[in-house]
DNA sequence: GGCGAGATTGACTCGCCAGTCAATCTGGGA
DNA sequence: TCCCAGATTGACTGGCGAGTCAATCTCGCC
């Protein structure tokens, strides 16, 4: 075989990958050209074409990477037989955050491209979108069920409720909206949990 | 003067946003032509130039528009002393339901294409948007300091739950995530409010 | 009845950029 | 050393659609 070492071939691909993450942050998906993606990445335009069908799969690509993760840990989470519900969703806030912490680029591309993005890429995605909610109704409804939560409310909604009040922070520091200094990412995990779960009425 | 009735002017103009709300919510900004609004409207592709700059302007006047509408309702319920914070949030999640209830094409054009977008038309009105979370902030934090709220959030995190919440409930039904009968919006603003206010924790 | 300001028309221009492709390079195997 | 599959290059094309503009129409006024 002629082929060159399949680890180089992998290493482009995942620079093409990585320096998308950070034009679509900087310049968001429409606005910037594949130009710009093969120049961040020191690669010729057509190098993207080799890897990839369209700009779109380049998007598609680092999403589902991503969101695959986030699955598996929600799942592995709601595993755990020891927590309480509330203590699962505190881990699961805690993954959300922690993800931001660790790649705001990704996260911000993520959220900014395809989750919130309605119409063009958070559409093609919703069904794999909608397995994360899926996934924290099936723990609010267990909790219900035991007794540990109240049932005022139907698990599908409990569940919109608490992704969107993390979706809605990421997306607050993202545009500086709210503070994100790093103390200010260990009090969101408890904001989140707290809002949700104890409600803002006094006790 | 040799100016047409002001007021047949005002009609044309108004037929052009109307028609703009129908296809953007059927096609998406980005994905409609300035001539599919022209058609729709029965009216000749450059008569939306003589009455909008462009068609970022079009979506534009219909967000401002709408979003003028909802900060006065804010701020007029923030101003009746009678009403305990939570029935404030109650109202103004009335509010936001009702106005989906009433005209659904244009709320799903002003979250998918503006609200969410957090690109693009998002991130041009965010000051606007802001003002919303600000005023619901301002609630909060005088419920917080007249015990009616615990202190455990700060008001700007509380502001963005609560809005956040509301914002994916009506995502869910835009696309069929939530079952979106007339029932249901009743029932879901009292959900809001119970999530956000009373807590998922059993009593 | 005829004038003119503004309303209305729609064919056309023009820039942009995703995607193509033929040419060139490179490195592992024989 | 030579060969060639696959990697890499970047100039080029093709289509699309926003915005322009000159021509035409319409209606209120004198």
């Amino acid at each position: 075989m002629a082929t060159r070492n399949p680890r180089q071939a992998a290493e482009k691909r995942r620079q093409i990958l990585d320096a998308a993450v950070v034009v679509f942050a900087r310049q968001g998906f429409h606005t910037c050209r594949v130009s710009d993606i093969a120049d961040e990445a020191g690669v010729a335009y057509g190098l993207v074409y080799h890897y990839f069908r369209s700009k779109d799969e380049v998007l598609d690509t680092l999403f589902l990477e991503r969101w695959d993760v986030l699955l598996a840990a929600i799942r592995e989470v709601d595993a755990d037989a020891s927590l309480a519900a509330r203590d699962k969703l505190r881990a699961i806030a805690s993954f959300i955050v922690e993800s931001y912490r660790h790649d705001p680029d990704l996260m911000k591309v993520i959220i900014v491209e395809v989750t919130r993005a309605a119409n063009s890429f958070g559409r093609r995605h919703l069904a794999k979108i909608r397995e994360a909610y899926d996934l924290i109704a099936e723990i609010v409804a267990k909790a219900q069920a035991s007794g540990e939560f109240s049932g005022a409310v139907t698990p599908a909604f409990a569940a919109l409720a608490f992704y969107g009040a993390i979706e809605q922070v990421l997306t607050g520091w993202i545009f500086d909206l709210l503070p994100g200094a790093p103390e200010d990412y260990d009090q969101a995990k408890d904001f989140v949990v707290e809002t949700i779960c104890g409600g803002l009425d006094a006790a």
